[in-house]
DNA sequence: TTTCAGTAACTTACCCTTGGGTCATTTACC
DNA sequence: GGTAAATGACCCAAGGGTAAGTTACTGAAA
C-alpha cells in the first residue's frame, strides 16, 4: 500500500468511505425505497453516525442522488452498448438481459433505484429519477417496436403496454435473483435462455 | 331510500362512512404504499378528520387491514374459481387475467395492496399480507408448474423464477391500466390475448 | 525525540417537522 | 334529553438536518 494520505487523518480517507457510504446507501434505497429508507440506518450499516453523512452529501438527496446516478449510468451504458450491436428482434431481450444481470451482479439492489415508486413528485431527485426512467422506457419501447413490426403489428397502445411488461420482468427476475446469492450473472442469462425457449420458442 | 337510521345521526350513516373510507384508503395505500400514505390524507380525500378514522378503525393498521382483506378476498375467490375451472396451460393466463381485471375494474389500486413493498417486516399486517401473497404465489406456482410440466421442463428454480415474474406482469399491466381509464376490462382482456398470440402463438 | 499546531475524520447533543394516536367536547338528528 | 357522528387541540416518537466540539493522525519546530 503506497499511504498518500494528507494531514490530519482519523479513520479511513473521505474518498473510500464515500464509496462504503453510497454502497450502503444502495442497498437501503433499494430495499426500502427513498421513503422508506433512513439516513441513521445508513449510517449504522457503515458504522459511522449520520452527521459524517450530511457532511459528505449534504442531504438525503444528495446521498440519494449520488447512488441513483452511479447506478443509473452504469446501466444506460451497459444497455446501450447492447442494443446498439443490433441482432434480431427476439435476441435483443435475452442480451439486454445478460448486459443488465452482468452490470448489476454484485450490486443487485441498484436496480432498484431505477425503479423506485417511493419518490416524491417534484425536486431534483423527482427529476433525475424520471429521466433514468424514461431513457429506460425508451429502450423498452425501441425492443418492443421492433419486436411487433416483424411481426406485422403497430397498436401503439399494445407496443406501450409490452414495453411496460418488460421493465416489469426485469424487476421481478431482479427480486427472485437478490434472493438467490448462489447464481451468477451467466447462470441467470442461461436460465432466461432457457425459459424462453421452452415457453415462447424464442 | 328507506330510512332505517337509529337515534343521534349527525353526518351519515357509519356503515356508509366506513365504506368511504375503505375505498379512499385503498386508493391512497394503493398508490403510496403501506408506509408512505397518510391518515390526514385519507381523511381528507373523504372530507372528515382524523379522529373519526381512528373511531371506526382503531389504528393505521387497522384501516390497511380492512382494505387488505377486502381486496384479497375478492381476489383470492375470483383466481380460484377461475383455476379450478381448468383448461389448457397457456389458456390459463388469459383466463385468469379476465378474472383480475373484471374484479379490480372500478378498484384499480386495490391490486397493489397485495404486492405492497413498504409493509413492516412484523406484526399483524405484515402476517396477514404475508398469507396473502402466499396465496398468490401459489396460484402462480400451480399455472407455472402446469405450462412446464406440459413441456417436459421439470427445474424446480425454473418454476419458481417464472411464477414470479408472472405477478410481476400482472403488476405492469395494472400499473398501465390505471393510466387508461377508458379502457375496460374486457378491452384489458382483448388487448392481453392479441399480444399474447401475437408474440408467443398461445 | 519530544512537543505541538494543524487538519481531516468523526461524534454528541440538539432542533424541528411530520405523522400516528388520543381526549374532551361539540353538533345534529331522533 | 339521549345518542351517534364528528371535531379541535393536543401528545409523542421518528427521522431529516445542524452546531459545536472531540479524536487521531501528520509534519515540523524545539
Amino acid at each position: 500500500m503506497t499511504e498518500a494520505r494528507a494531514v490530519g487523518t482519523k479513520g479511513m480517507p473521505r474518498e473510500e468511505r464515500e464509496a462504503q457510504i453510497v454502497d450502503a446507501g444502495t442497498e437501503e434505497f433499494g430495499r426500502h425505497g427513498y421513503g422508506g429508507a433512513s439516513m441513521v440506518e445508513i449510517a449504522r450499516r457503515v458504522g459511522v453516525t449520520k452527521p459524517l453523512l450530511y457532511q459528505y452529501f449534504g442531504s438525503k438527496d444528495g446521498l440519494y442522488l449520488k447512488c441513483l446516478h452511479r447506478a443509473g449510468d452504469r446501466l444506460t451504458e451497459g444497455v446501450a452498448s447492447t442494443m446498439a450491436a443490433g441482432g434480431a428482434p427476439e435476441q435483443m431481450p435475452l442480451a439486454v438481459l445478460g448486459a443488465i444481470f452482468s452490470t448489476f451482479d454484485h450490486d443487485r439492489y441498484a436496480w432498484r433505484l431505477l425503479r423506485d415508486t417511493t419518490l416524491p413528485s417534484t425536486g431534483e431527485i423527482a427529476r433525475a429519477a424520471a429521466d433514468y426512467q424514461q431513457r429506460l422506457d425508451e429502450f423498452a419501447m425501441i425492443g418492443a417496436t421492433q419486436l411487433m413490426n416483424a411481426r406485422g403489428l403497430t397498436d401503439g397502445r399494445d407496443i406501450e403496454a409490452i414495453a411496460l411488461v418488460w421493465t416489469g420482468v426485469v424487476d421481478s427476475l431482479i427480486s427472485w435473483w437478490i434472493n438467490q446469492p448462489d447464481e451468477d450473472a451467466d447462470a441467470m442469462v442461461e436460465r432466461c435462455g432457457r425459459i424462453m425457449k421452452n415457453l415462447f420458442g424464442w
